[in-house]
DNA sequence: CTGATGGTTAAGCACTCGCTTAAGTATCCG
DNA sequence: CGGATACTTAAGCGAGTGCTTAACCATCAG
């Protein structure tokens, strides 16, 4: 999950399904690599539920899972809460302290 | 940034200092490995921004810096705020396609 | 000073990652 | 059918990661 988005090539691959579905074709046009190179890539987002795909004819079309993503920001708030509310806690005692 | 909490030791580490600030050997605590290891995944931490530490006397206190963090959750709160707002558009098109 | 504590450096090793090329397979078009 | 398109599989390779042990340095307590 965090591993798949810790490759820059990956994000650029969530940065345009973001914007809707895409072909493993308009997947791989932004990036300078062969085409078996995007599909590994594109494994690891499935393995990780980021992404989901079918394939209709000769043509995989993918598209992002936002409950997947919406894991990971949920993570990173609640770790980012916690340290927060620690500095406001420290913040109140040191007002305290003042008096 | 993403590579940094792409591990899941530097994972438990941010967990723990997400709870406020540790000494190394505090971070090694919860870890089945040695203090060296643990120095490699603080090098890393450090080197991403997510953590800082300073060392006085023989102890090096480690904490979370916030800041980074956020950077990290914002990245993907647009992503799939960009997915989720085109969820939108295509139900308020089928929405309208039905009169 | 001496031992214990907390951290640091260096070297090395198994394994994983990201990529490549080469050679398929399965549609779709004319 | 025959060629072009869109992927897919397999094998392999160089670089990087995560860990280890061994040795070392710097402080603090007694």
């Amino acid at each position: 999950m965090y591993g798949a988005l810790a490759d820059g090539s990956r994000r650029t691959m969530v940065d345009r399904l973001s914007r809707g579905p895409a072909t493993v074709k308009q997947l791989a046009e932004p990036l300078t690599m062969s085409l078996p190179a995007v599909l590994q890539h594109l494994r690891v987002l499935e393995e990780s539920g980021l992404v989901s795909s079918e394939k209709v004819g000769r043509v995989r079309t993918c598209r992002l899972q936002p409950a997947a993503l919406q894991a990971a920001e949920q993570w990173i708030a609640d770790r980012r809460a916690g340290w927060v509310s620690r500095l406001d806690r420290l913040e109140e005692f040191l007002n305290g302290e003042e008096q």
